[in-house]
RNA sequence: GGGCCGGUAGCUCAGUUGGUUAGAGCACACCCUUGAUAAGGGUGGGGUCGAAAGUUCGAGUCUUUCUCGGCCCA
């Protein structure tokens, strides 16, 4: 008797994974087999699936988040491919816009170049260069992922064909009316002498100057009024030389109030909103006053009011105007507006003629239109205008307020409403918001809730600016008539200007004569040629166009859009507005949306709180395997959290994992056999290996269903949950004596074996999406052909192999084996005995019971030396453990009374 | 400041239209095994379901308020 009767597993399977070694094997392995075409050659003629990529910025290394984004792309394209589809993944960058330019600046600055002595040609060349730098940094980065996808043939927002599409997309909007030029008070950057995209604006706490200003009032239809002033608070005293009119609320009460106290103000009467005149006689230390009378807010229509420096020059009427806006939060009850500078005061007064005008330059100094102010800065005017009412007596109080303030998110400078022509699709004029609207209907979301998110959006969003005045990116192809004003429309200048980008790109619209694009119908001299670019999230809006529509290998619209839940109103948004009206339909099928990447505790990654954890920092002591388990376990619909122990904790499911693919390779030795499912005789083989086939025949349904749903981490709890539950601690538990101690040839272990190669298979097919570095790994060992697991599909199980009848009497089994390990477990605790095989069972069960065994061995299932049945009239199962008496088997380990009688223990 | 979303064992997640004692895996503890061995098996402890109030015979589930966190907006 030796060791030689036994068949112990042997395999070249390491337990050990050392994946930070080895997954960069596995990425040269899989370019030197072109796993990208190969993938396209096993799919060719399949229906598609196209997971359409948003572009990251090309711009620093990849974080958390970007890991997360490309990882879940990968695990849905693969699960596709593997799901039988021409699966098509083409990433691309983002590559214009302010950060690259500002990224250049400051290299400027560096060498001391003067970055308006530098043409712009040359400028944008250097914008351009630095882009392609950080596309070949990313593209490693989201290679060492384990992203699949044609990086050879990426694409990006700055290649030429990307810019003329631009234009053509322009073009229709521009022939189609919606694209008008307006004046409106956007953010402004007097910094970066540029106005501000909603997303380049971070809002942080800043100090203003506050003042309580008061205007006379010069007619009234209210008696007494006519000697009072309306006071007014604003944080932007700046403004007050802008200022052309007032608002007040007409459903709020307001009172006038004689000022007794030795100041400016002695004897004069003020008007203020009633819920508000505590506040203001106390910031402003009126003590002795009296309040005179109490008017309706509405009784104000049709007052007016002189401006503070009249007799500086500013003689001319200030309505007082009704408007919704005017609240008791703060201030007066009454509020002073200067269109120029805010949204609410430009609207209010363009629906009753009062026009803005340009009163500060691009640079923040205030024009001609300012009298005595011009040329000063604006962020110096404030002392100014506060000693000037101060002088004209008009100043009730001024202070400092700590709020929170919009501020440029690159030079953290405060902005400024100002009113600029600026380039606007219209969201109503076409209906856009209408086909947006009914495009977000006719999408499918995950999770659903993004539907919402996005409608709600949609519903409230003013006219889209897309204009900027950069120079980093595509110009807007506009050429006004010098005569009559108006916007050049004509399909041939445009398609000429296009068919220049798609050659050279469009840095000549900058460099070149503007006749080059009008061709002989027009002269140049008759124009004006813009200067302004186009803002990048029309860029990256207009992806679709220049990607899904014109690839081949590409369908359009995508079958998914998928990004972080920002991005309901970045790229989703853009893109959709963008496709409707060009197109009248969104460009996605459906749109999936991921949460944002958080510590362990649930806050945001952030250097101040020392919790980032990089995607490099992982991969060196992980791997990318143990990356993606975490991002499969993830619930996606809401905030990822990850630190180092959720990330132990995963690299120790990850083990469980290889080592049950261990034990089913080393019981294999290697040695897989492709098995026809259809072909497997069920009858013939034991009852526990039809369970097991029922098993994976659920599971598979249960991984359908999961799939579906874009529901990944219950998938993969489902996949992990078998493996330790009903594998290692059952299947590949019990059968361990058939494998170890029978015969080769005998039926039973050849029953065995087929099923070793069916959950084989299945496993290695089920986990690839997620570990596609370890099925690889796998398959290499196993696969005869050598090529790729990724080339394979999933698995077909045979109906057959459902058996819900069997089901249900092994799930009674089980109850009846765990009713077992308990009592063995006692007396293991009381040292009677040691491993179960020392344990003799005696059971009692009734005859109801008892029909549950027939062709059973509990022994078996209980991996104990033997098992008495007795019988019992309740329904309740008893069992009791005793020692095992007799001889142990040195080959089989069971405790025999007579010497062991089995083939090889004989 | 406003809108939206979320908070269930140490961790990742389940928990149907309100209905027994709130589940799973991992981690942990103890024991066994030494023929999956830097593995494997068994048993067990662990939760005021973010907090409070309310509706109800009954609330993790419905309502309100608060709190913490995230995203978006101002």
């Amino acid at each position: 008797m030796s060791k030689s009767q036994i068949n112990l597993p042997k395999t070249a399977f390491s337990m050990k994974a050392n994946l930070p070694t080895r997954e960069p094997e596995i990425l040269k392995f899989w370019q030197k087999i072109n796993l990208y075409d190969e993938l396209r050659k096993s799919r060719k003629g399949e229906e598609k699936f196209i997971l359409h990529d948003g572009p990251p910025y090309a711009n620093g290394n990849i974080h958390m988040g970007t890991a997360l984004n490309k990882i879940l792309k990968d695990i849905i394209v693969r699960f596709h491919q593997m799901d039988g589809k021409d699966s098509v993944y083409v990433p691309g960058w983002d590559c214009h816009g302010l950060p690259i330019e500002w990224k250049i600046e400051e290299q400027y600055k560096k060498n001391k170049k003067n970055k308006n002595e530098v043409p712009i040609v040359e400028f944008r060349k250097e914008c351009r260069a630095f882009a392609e730098k950080w596309i070949d940094i990313h593209k490693d980065q989201f290679k060492r992922l384990g992203v699949v996808g044609d990086w050879d043939n990426y694409y990006s927002t700055m290649s030429f064909d990307a810019e003329a599409q631009i234009v053509r997309e322009l073009g229709k909007f521009l022939k189609e009316g919606s694209l008008y030029r307006g004046y409106k008070p956007v953010l402004w950057s007097t910094v970066e002498k540029t106005a501000l995209a909603d997303a380049e604006v971070e809002y942080m706490d800043h100090t203003s100057d506050t003042v309580y200003v008061s205007f006379p009032v010069k007619k009234s239809k209210i008696k007494n009024l006519s000697d009072a002033e309306a006071v007014i608070w604003t944080t932007t005293p700046w403004t007050i030389p802008a200022n052309k009119a007032l608002a007040y609320n007409k459903s709020l009460n307001y009172v006038v109030v004689q000022v007794n106290e030795k100041s400016d103000f002695k004897n004069r009467k003020i008007i203020v909103a009633k819920d508000l005149l505590n506040s203001v006689l106390e910031e402003c230390e009126i003590k002795d006053y009296k309040i005179e009378n109490e008017i309706l807010g509405s009784d104000f229509e049709g007052t007016i009011c002189s401006h503070p420096f009249k007799n500086l020059g500013y003689d001319y009427n200030i309505p007082m105007l009704e408007a919704k806006f005017v609240t008791t939060e703060q201030g007066s009850g009454i509020v002073h507006c200067a269109p120029s500078h805010g949204p609410d005061d430009f609207n209010l007064c363009l629906n009753n003629n009062i026009k803005a005008v340009e009163t500060v330059d691009d640079d923040g100094k205030y024009t001609k239109h300012v009298l005595n102010f011009e040329g000063i800065h604006i962020f110096k005017a404030n002392p100014i205008v506060i000693d000037k009412l101060k002088s004209e007596k008009n100043l009730l109080s001024n202070g400092k307020l700590s709020h929170s303030y919009p501020h440029s998110w690159r030079s953290k400078a405060p902005l400024v409403h100002r009113a600029t022509p600026q380039w606007f699709i219209s969201m109503d004029s076409h209906k856009l918001r209408d086909k947006a609207l009914k495009a977000i209907d006719e999408t499918k979301f995950y999770p659903s809730k993004g539907k919402e998110r996005l409608r709600s959006m949609i519903e409230t969003r003013p006219d889209w600016c897309v204009s900027r005045q950069r120079v980093w990116g595509v110009p807007l192809p506009i050429f006004i008539s010098k005569s009559d004003g108006k916007v050049l429309v004509d399909d041939d200048v445009f398609e000429s200007i296009a068919a220049i980008y798609e050659k050279e790109g469009s840095d000549c619209w900058f460099s070149d004569d503007p006749q080059r694009f009008l061709g002989d119908k027009y002269k140049a001299d008759d124009f004006i040629k813009l200067k302004d670019i186009v803002e990048v999230w029309f860029d990256s809006g207009s992806t679709h166009s220049f990607v899904l529509d014109k690839r081949k290998d590409l369908k359009w619209p995508a079958s998914m859009y998928l990004e972080g839940s920002d991005q309901h109103r970045g790229w989703f948004h853009s893109s959709l507005l963008e496709s409707c009206g060009t197109r009248d339909k969104a460009p996605f099928e459906s749109i999936l949306s991921h949460g944002f990447v958080v510590d362990g505790k649930g806050l945001k990654m952030s250097k101040s709180l020392g919790n980032v954890i990089a995607p490099e920092d992982i991969l060196k002591k992980y791997g990318a395997d143990i990356l993606r388990i975490w991002v499969a376990s993830s619930n996606y619909a809401e905030d990822l959290r990850i630190d180092y122990s959720i990330l132990d904790q995963h690299a120790e499911s990850y083990r469980k994992i290889r080592n049950t693919f261990r034990y089913l390779l080393g019981n294999l030795n290697d040695n897989f056999e492709q098995i026809n499912l259809e072909k497997i005789k069920i009858e013939n083989l034991p009852e526990l290996e039809q369970f097991m086939l029922h098993k994976i025949y659920n599971l598979n349904s249960k991984f359908n269903k999961y799939f579906k749903d874009y529901d990944f981490h219950n998938l993969y709890k489902e996949l992990l949950n078998f493996c330790t539950v009903d594998l290692s601690a059952f299947y590949f538990d019990i059968r361990k004596d058939t494998l170890y101690c029978d015969p080769i040839n005998s039926e039973k272990r050849k029953s065995t074996l087929i099923l070793l190669n069916v959950i084989l298979n299945s496993l290695i097919r089920w986990f690839a999406p997620i570990l596609s570095f370890t099925t690889e790994e796998i398959y290499q060992l196993i696969s005869k052909n050598k090529k790729s697991i990724h080339l394979e599909n999933f698995l077909n199980f045979p109906k057959k192999f459902n058996n819900s009848g069997l089901n249900s009497k092994w799930e009674k089994l089980i109850e009846i084996r765990d009713i077992c390990n308990l009592s063995i477990e006692k007396k293991r605790a009381s040292k009677v005995i040691g491993s179960s095989l020392e344990a003799a069972l005696i059971v009692k069960l009734n005859n109801e019971n008892q029909k549950f065994l027939k062709n059973i061995d509990l022994s078996e299932l209980c991996i104990t030396s033997s098992v008495k049945i007795e019988n019992s009239d309740t329904n309740e199962i008893i069992a009791a453990t005793s020692k095992a008496i007799g001889e142990k088997c040195p080959i089989c380990w069971k405790i025999r009374s007579a010497p062991c009688e089995r083939p090889n223990c004989k």
